[in-house]
DNA sequence: GACGACCCCCTACGGGGGTATGAGCCCAGG
DNA sequence: CCTGGGCTCATACCCCCGTAGGGGGTCGTC
């Protein structure tokens, strides 16, 4: 199965000498080619490839802006490729807008070429690939803004028994004393003496108060 | 300038062959080895290496507590590698630690040799690098937090009126309608009514849900 | 002016939530 | 062995919460 592969780059030097490079593959076609976002977007639709490679910088429509059109198609359109980004600059800014637009990749244009074609066949696994410099940041990002979930849960959480946890998470989660208690399969008695425990250790007044802490202490987290 | 990287494996194998890959090359130098956490933290204070290969899964001190001793060390000690993490399974749990730890790399143990190499020179020039599947769930996890401000909320929680989101978040703060009822210099009955419409609008049954409600919308975020 | 919003408040009532107290069971550790 | 912690359940009570079903007020807008 070869993967199909679409170059949008608006120097057509650029363009050729990736053609060039990834057809020379035995396992990646070129099968289109386009020198803008909206141009490539056309083409993309016409062609369904595996893969788009994405110039950021273009005339017209951008790199980001092409890549946002391509990862959250309209009504209609099934066909939904992997997007790997390319820069010649080491633009931050960008980079976390396209991965925040779903794309798959990003990396530099002076990679070596070995790199690029290993990151169109990575990513058309299904995985994905960054250039290392802006692997770094993204770790860092990621290190930075949450610091282990929080230290508050330890101390004060760590007083909960196993069965108080438990019975936390299910008011977290909106459930009633009677739900718990057939979820738990329990007496409705039995889950009142435990959340009247758990709002004793930790000091809350009411179920409602319990699920804030369950939020702020990172027991439940939003979108989970 | 060559690269001076240690090897922290239990399996004496595994070590083995990773040392005569990198020592291969003439520009990295093998400088050490150990089998565990512990002796590999005592081996890096002593022959204080740019690299730090270490395996996840390790009798006595594992990978991960090893990591944060070494990118977290403790006063007097100046020294501070770059840690390359290693683990034979994709195991995405510790994936999160190690990079919150500081770590500057994660691969798994079947990648191609070349990859290996490449990810120390990466790693020692100070960038960082990541097993595609695990650049794939970092860039999942990180496009899905924070997909600006959630479209949840501006659908559902337009239907309701300035007073009414304003009830939402007294009561996503814990408060009593009682208190609420002070803090909005209000009846509490009037309270009441607003929270009756709040519940119905959003389709809720209860003040708890209703905190749940204003955590997952993003109305109000932990830690704020 | 009428109409629709948003806002404020009332009486009344049922039910769920939370508290108090006590008791029985199992199990690990001293 | 027996003590203590965790889990379970019961009975009884109070009150906050949420609902029902009203009334009345101020705005804008048609």
């Amino acid at each position: 199965m070869t993967i199909r592969v679409i170059i949008v780059d608006d120097q057509a030097m650029v363009r050729a000498g990736f053609a060039a490079l990834l057809s020379a593959q035995a396992d990646i076609d070129v099968v289109g080619e386009a020198p803008d976002g909206a141009l490539g977007i056309e083409v993309s639709r016409r062609t369904h490839p595996d893969v788009v490679l994405m110039d950021v910088r273009m005339p017209e429509m951008d790199g980001l802006a092409a890549a946002r059109a391509l990862l959250d198609p309209p009504v209609g359109v099934v066909h939904r490729p992997k997007v790997l980004m390319l820069t010649t600059f080491d633009v931050d800014d960008y980079v976390y807008e396209a991965l925040r637009a779903g794309a798959s990749g990003f990396l530099l244009k002076d990679a070596p070429p070995a790199d690029l074609i290993s990151a169109v066949r990575v990513v058309a696994a299904g995985e994905a690939l960054l250039a290392p410099s802006v692997t770094r940041r993204l770790i860092a990002d990621f290190a930075q803004q949450r610091p282990a979930p929080r230290r508050n849960r330890s101390l004060r959480l760590k007083g909960l028994t196993p069965r108080e946890t438990e019975v936390l998470e299910l008011i977290a989660r909106g459930l009633s004393n009677q739900e718990i208690a057939g979820r738990l399969v329990l007496a409705e008695q039995t889950v009142k003496t435990h959340i009247g425990r758990v709002l004793a250790k930790l000091q809350l007044r009411d179920r409602a108060q319990a699920v804030i802490f369950a939020y702020e202490s990172g027991l439940v987290a939003p979108g989970s």
